[in-house]
DNA sequence: AATGAATGAGCATTCATTCAT
DNA sequence: TATGAATGAATGCTCATTCAT
């Protein structure tokens, strides 16, 4: 499974970084088919050629560049983890992490949302698969870890409402990175919607301790 | 919309229907750059003069191919709405509803999630804002109902929780229709999720009431 | 084995021929690699769609134009055989035929010396072999009844000798249409070589029948 | 023949032989055009910047490996012609010869007809010329010197029968070599010709003798 | 109105050749 | 001298769209 060529690998990180940047902001704003590897090459300011030497074809360039892009979402989420110990507290920063993390990353959150699409999901989840587990597991964990210190309600099973906890999570990620979901957030909750972030992170905090916890 | 969509409705209901289902399937399969007007045309039994007789142009018919869905969806939503009365057995009706209802128009909602894709976005958004306009009002306006028989707590914002519940709903048309979101289901809560539809709706429920209620 | 589409077979038998004549002048002149399918369709006056929609790939319409190289190649044959019954005047019909026919189709005689080549021979063999097995058999049966006639000496192998009969053929076609073997029949006979059929028809016979008769 | 190949006869006679090996391989096995320069290089165990060094060009590199082939005939030849001094021993001779040896160089004999194809023949015949030319003169001295001694019927040019005798030769080599070759030999003998040399060689002898003897 | 053959711009990919190390 | 990464022109093939019938 070697998303990419060894040659890849041997280059500066600077030059990797260029190309990865140009290849997600392609695949990102164009989808796969329409991505254009002649113009992947231009604005990372190497040949066609060159691009074919570390990738074996689009599709090994688009693999590397969903690889790159799970890396660094779990790089980030176990940053956070790490930190905080309470339920709450973690959902909370978790919460504000999104914020600021798909504000900086646009591409990549518009990248995960193309990534979903039918025509690609066979392609891509071995690859997020991993990840999707690792989160799964995690958030399951916390769950069931704060049932037994009483702070979560005993009657719920765990793995379910992790899936509803991440599935929040995920559609907020979107709505502050793909314009179709950014849109319906304005016609939800009105047109500065994502300029008030403590606004969302409040509402949505009394959402989710409300549907764990017996008050 | 224009001349060429006049052409289209003149035809006989069957021969619509055969066309736009061969759209949907294509669109929904293989996103719509890869999707391949020819392909329509023989799936549909037409020639693609024809379809070009009808719509002007590939985006066109994806765009009448959108409208068509969004009119599906509406016109199901509609039905339920109007049959209840209070908001958590509507609530109820909507998730019973998904579930009947992507499972009846698989190929439906893998084009939803097609279209939020950012480079159909712009394409999109103008038809299915109404939808979502409409589906965001209604949600709003049942939940401020209940909160003042007294049923929600008082403390929340109506639009808020009106876009986290369609957040949930969302997530859960994906989760039975698109491949990507079986798995993320399946690695969630388990292989068998999609065949126990009663344990999900038991748990959603809870879900949501508490996030609503205030016990 | 469908070497050309029921579309190509519905053109007017001018643009096939069109075609054809584009195609075998460029794999002769070029080889198949070198063949460019772009030029191919400027020579025919069609466009590379077109091109296409009448075959399947470069290499379907290669094998396409192999296969009416061989049945040009046979209808010449089974003309000059049936028209005389002696083998030797047969013989030098057939060279006479040689010295006309690869004048008129040079370009696919070179073709059929470039089909040869080892990078090629998978693709060919298939769709010549037949045309080859037929000329065996009948050379080696012409030879055959000539023994029982007493005219072909009786201790030797018509199969051989059919063999050999049939390479002094191929070499002929091949020097009278290919450069290189031009070049090398110049140089063992002469500059004016090319020139004189007659001789070349008289020597060949007198080897031929000497190789034959007892006399 | 200019300042590159100087740089390759520098080199030790073992990477000599590795990178012409490699090669003939490469285009004996894919035809001049679809050779790659890489594959060779890799073959033989050296860079491409190296193939370079040594020689100007792709073409370069061919015309190189032609004059070796040519060269290796060559030697081949002359080891034979000057170890017999009768005719049709000599004939023999070559016949046995051409048995083995293009067993122990297929590739070589595949080279040669990859070699007479048109794309390729202005390339090579300036090279090949030489020995086509040195051949010629042989066999019709050879033959000359035959009908001065009477072993040979007076009343044909030694000249053309040379050509024909030199084609069935060649006819051999390529029945012996090439897969094309190898099939129709086997279609018009049988599928064990390939294992019968000494009914060829007999054969074959009586055809030539015949042809040249008036018995 | 319906057809489907014709068009040609557009794109993924290859590979001979160069040149900095 | 040897290396092999970088280059970019060249080409097979696709498919939305047109238009003569």
């Amino acid at each position: 499974m070697n998303q990419f060529r060894e040659t890849f690998n041997k280059l500066s990180p600077e030059k990797q970084g260029r190309i990865l940047e140009a290849a997600i902001d392609e695949f990102a704003g164009h989808g796969y088919d329409s991505a254009n590897i002649n113009s992947i090459a231009q604005k990372a300011g190497v040949s066609v050629g060159s691009i074919y030497n570390y990738f074996e074809s689009k599709e090994d360039l688009y693999l590397a560049v969903v690889h790159h892009a799970v890396e660094t979402l779990k790089a980030a989420l176990e940053d956070i983890v790490t930190r905080e110990d309470d339920l709450f507290k973690r959902i909370e920063m978790i919460l504000r992490s999104i914020q600021t993390f798909t504000r900086r990353y646009v591409n990549l959150t518009r990248l995960y949302n193309e990534m979903t699409t039918e025509s690609r999901s066979d392609l891509t989840w071995t690859i997020v698969s991993k990840m999707e587990g690792v989160t799964a597991e995690l958030y399951a964990s916390y769950i069931k870890e704060a049932q037994e210190n009483g702070r979560v309600r005993p009657d719920i099973d765990p793995k379910y409402f992790a899936f509803f906890l991440d599935n929040l999570f995920v559609q907020l990620q979107f709505a502050y990175a793909c314009d179709y979901y950014k849109n319906r957030l304005k016609m939800f909750v009105g047109e500065d919607a994502l300029d008030n972030d403590e606004l969302m992170v409040e509402q949505l905090m009394k959402f989710i301790r409300g549907a764990f916890c017996l008050q």
